[in-house]
DNA sequence: GTGAAAGCGCTAACAC
DNA sequence: GTGTTAGCGCTTTCAC
């Protein structure tokens, strides 16, 4: 363990740190040697990688991957931006995500954008500069010199929980105003007549909700009656904007939220003010996470398979990282009606 | 923007992205002087700021963090290990965290450990290897030998959402005892006498489940019923959990809950079986999350100030990065009994 | 206030 | 299969 000290000359001092250097006297190798026996083993002799692994396992030898990445020009890192961590809508993508880059050796950074897009550019920068191997923008709309910025910069993007006409590079997601449809459609072929919706504010919920106002009127339904909240999206904003729906006049008698917790608050509500559910109201929510069919009635929810993008997205960046031709590089991943007690 | 391209010897190719020494070039100043523009702006000349200013601007430069920190021994990069991002008790100290680091000029680097520990040593080493300036560790049980790698990195960590006798290096959190015992004390007070514990397998519930029983024990009270579910809670569980603990002899008055989402479970099932919350069965949950106070009836549950955790290992761990001595290296955060109508 | 030199720890490129 | 050399892009040290 006790290494001889380095001349004391007058240079730098670095990290302490064993190195690869240290590893490769301890085993009587030259460092590119012991580099090899420890990236790709196959090229060395059993002999040395023996002696290496040794000389490794009693120093305790951690490779320095800054150091790496910067001679290889490949960092291993991967960042994920997402507007905020604590709307669980994107959490089982970052899950699954992160999972799937450690098992290939890879790491998760992990950025929040906020809603409004402010922070965005300097987020940005400061994940350019860590010269990741991809970035993987989670339901995250990009400034155009945002945009630009991740070009220039040459690194693989993927985007995900959308379907944008104009892809920076790859994307795995889903319509949104296939989604709005779709929820219009369902509801009117359950009988429903009076729809509402309710909404947080960011531009993707925006977008189901227009496509689902509009297709309501094509199926010659009365106007659809319309809340929208501050995103992210909560349990008391769900309750607020039942109550909202309800002082108005006109009666309703479905709503489609534009998130489970959201649809949690409407039906909390209804319970609260003898509003039967499924009965004079059906609920429908999106995400379908994990509670969805466990509360009672069950949620009829809109299914996303985040935790597939998760790992579509893991597999787009590392294919390119190492090199492998990507041929497809936008995956609708589609999306479905979970038809549950509450509608 | 088109700078001369580089003499096309036999070396290395390098990213090809614009460099210091481009900006030093374009400005007329030596790359170390271009350096101190960016990262000491008060030491440089208002003429050479001004140019070096122009000509990052002009060219796009991003720094390589990657060099920069292989240089300095300083990353900017702080590591966070959560058991898994998907349960949603940590998502705000991991949503603080993120912000609290980003706003000093930090990035996070997040790990996912699972709650079976068996992940943890090669974790550990993925995150070494990126010599972090820090390293936040949350809800998370490390093994002896990753507690003396961590040790050995000499890599600054913070301890959070418990208190160990020993830790590590430095640590905020909370009794995980005191609030097992405080709600028992709560719950007898409140005039409750067949208590009930359904509480999730991982180690820290467990503790409190522990102190609970036994504090209710002191009280005089009747044994206490409890029933384990494996981590991560959900709802589902809950509304098992009641079930099961119904099927058994014996009555129940109250159930204490080892997260909300249990607590929501178990108020679901209640309902469901016609069982008035609080008449019949009071509940109380485990971490406030957003949800709790809105319920119907809102939830009596133990809020943790998930958000001060994080903002508080953000500046431990810059403090030291600053190298700032940290005096108090300890910080027993509290917790508190928010009291709703589920009691 | 500015600069020259010398690395930080690793790997790509080319030998042998 | 193994070694030599020369960087990756930045910052530290020391000098002016």
């Amino acid at each position: 363990m006790s290494l001889e000290t380095p001349s004391p000359r007058r240079s730098r001092r670095g990290s302490g740190a064993v190195t690869l250097h240290d590893v490769a006297r301890l085993a009587g190798v030259a460092p590119i040697t012991a580099s090899r026996a420890v990236n790709t083993p196959q090229q060395v002799s059993a002999e040395v990688l023996r002696k290496v692994t040794d000389a490794i396992s009693r120093t305790g030898y951690v490779p320095n991957r800054l150091a790496g990445g910067l001679a290889s020009t490949r960092s291993r890192l991967v960042a994920a931006v997402v507007p905020t961590i604590s709307g669980p809508v994107f959490l089982e993508t970052v899950q699954s995500l992160t999972e799937a880059l450690a098992e290939r050796g890879y790491q998760m950074m992990l950025g929040q954008a906020g809603y409004s897009g402010n922070r965005e550019d300097a987020l940005l920068d400061a994940i350019i500069g860590r010269r990741p191997d991809g970035i993987v923008l989670t339901g995250i709309l990009h400034s155009a010199e945002g945009r630009r910025r991740l070009l220039a910069a040459g690194i693989p993007v993927v985007e995900t929980w959308d379907l944008t006409p104009t892809p920076i590079d790859m994307l795995v997601g889903f319509s949104h105003i296939e989604v709005g449809r779709a929820v219009a459609r369902f509801l009117h072929r359950k009988g429903r007549r009076r729809l509402a919706v309710v909404s947080g504010d960011d531009e993707r919920a925006q977008r189901r909700c227009a496509a689902f106002q509009a297709t309501a009127a094509e199926l010659g339904l009365p106007a659809v009656r319309s809340v929208v909240v501050p995103a992210p999206t909560t349990l008391k904003r769900g309750r607020e904007a039942l109550a909202d729906l309800l002082a108005g006049r006109g009666r309703v008698d479905a709503v489609f939220c534009s998130s489970d917790l959201l649809a949690l608050g409407v039906m909390t509500e209804a319970r609260v003010r003898g509003i039967e559910v499924p009965k004079n109201m059906a609920v429908v929510g999106f995400g379908d996470l994990e509670f969805a069919a466990d509360l009672a009635p069950a949620l009829t929810t809109v299914h996303i398979k985040g935790a597939a993008i998760g790992r579509q997205a893991a597999q787009f960046i590392v294919d390119r990282a190492e090199g492998r031709s990507v041929d497809t590089r936008v995956i609708d991943i589609g999306f479905s009606i979970v038809e549950r007690d509450s509608t």
